[in-house]
DNA sequence: TTATTAATTTTGAATAATCAAAATTCAAAC
DNA sequence: GTTTGAATTTTGATTATTCAAAATTAATAA
């Protein structure tokens, strides 16, 4: 029923209320910026899901989904997360290259489609990039997870998930090894220099700055 | 490039076009009947696919694709018809069910994603309808084929191809075993009844009108 | 408190795709 | 040769999505 375009804005205000934390509301320069329009257009555009009854929002103090709306973006998001895993798992594309081609397809994939090639990938709960993958009735798995400037020091611990889709930074960080089910130590930290040293079996040592040390995230408990 | 819309048009053009069998001119009834618009949005897209330099249209006469129109059109058939041999082959979709699928995840898939599909289901030459799919350099095999009124009376014949995608007439063939590959013989053609007659091994003999007896395609040596 | 500024909203306009209904064309029938 | 009728084109509108730029608001700084 909602459009492609609606679709997109469904699930970017779902992302950014989780980004954000707090089920606060999402500000309009936050959805536009992440969305590539100007203002403007989120504010129309949001102010037609808000009538639509997918969203609610209030001017000027921003935008959350609402439970009908919430259903709608758990279930886009589920078919972004389980294309993914089928382009990486089934078709053998590379983890770092296939956000793209998600993006287009979790528009086209119908409910039987999708629950097929579910099963296919064998009912994955995460993603190629450690992002968990909403069940079908909408359950969304929220564990509190650290990123690397809050994880406790000189302990083994293995990468989770990380948080971000730019295909240049995932092919870097794959470079590096800092890809989910990687095991990490962080020994060292320096909030002086917003810096952080990481190792890794096998690897030279390696300096994050804060901003991509906050975008990788861990389980405490390394298996 | 295109949109989904022009995709769609220019798809639309190459099957009529093929369809009428000669080379000719399609005219803008046909285009816009078949794809459930008024015939005055079927002029008014098209006139603006010619000034894209798609199609090459005369007011009044119908239009053709030009040759850069034609090799996108068959790109997407070829999308298409992967598509539904992945679905059937692949994920397990019945044969009858897949139409409206594809006709979506035609145009949300890029050309890396298809021909690793196209890969995963064995290189196929033709669809589960038995249509052939084109390669990907546009070399799209179109064999003369006959259907169940023209094809010669009292020997085994294979089906090669249904031509209609509606799901519901589909079905209705599954279930009498009139599908690719199936044996079958004209065992007789009474052209006053307008119908013909039909014998398939371990099957009653079946009674089909002319319009249903067109659609069907065969080749001519059984083997 | 007033001035400044950043975020947001509004306004006016554009593009793509569509429809309804009136106008046009062209071939066939008279 | 007119007339008729079907197909096609034109015209005028509508909806969805977007932008640029002006107007508004709310918080911050002075």
């Amino acid at each position: 029923m909602p459009s492609i375009t609606t679709e997109n804005y469904l699930k970017q205000i779902l992302l950014e209320q989780q980004t954000a934390g707090t089920k606060e509301r999402v500000p309009m320069g936050r959805i536009a910026a992440s969305l590539g329009v100007v203002p403007g257009t989120a504010t129309t555009m949001i102010k037609s899901l808000a009538a639509s009854g997918w969203a609610d929002y209030k001017s000027r103090k921003g935008v959350k989904l609402t439970s009908k709306g919430e259903k709608k973006a758990l279930s886009i998001l589920r078919r972004h997360r389980i294309i993914e895993v089928f382009l990486v798992k089934i078709l053998g594309f590379d983890w770092s290259e296939i956000h793209e081609s998600a993006e287009h397809l979790e528009h086209a994939t119908s409910d039987s489609v999708l629950e097929r090639i579910d099963k296919l990938c064998g009912h994955p709960q995460y993603d190629p990039h450690g992002d968990p993958i909403p069940s079908a009735d909408g359950v969304y798995e929220s564990v509190r997870q650290d990123n690397l400037l809050q994880c406790p020091l000189n302990q083994w611990i293995r990468i989770t998930r990380i948080l971000d889709q730019n295909s240049v930074f995932l092919r870097f960080a794959k470079r590096k090894g800092l890809k989910p089910d990687a095991r990490i130590k962080v020994s060292g930290r320096d909030p002086l220099a917003d810096a952080i040293v990481i190792e890794m079996r096998g690897r030279d040592s390696l300096i994050l700055g804060s901003k991509v040390a906050e975008k990788i995230l861990v389980k405490l408990k390394a298996t």
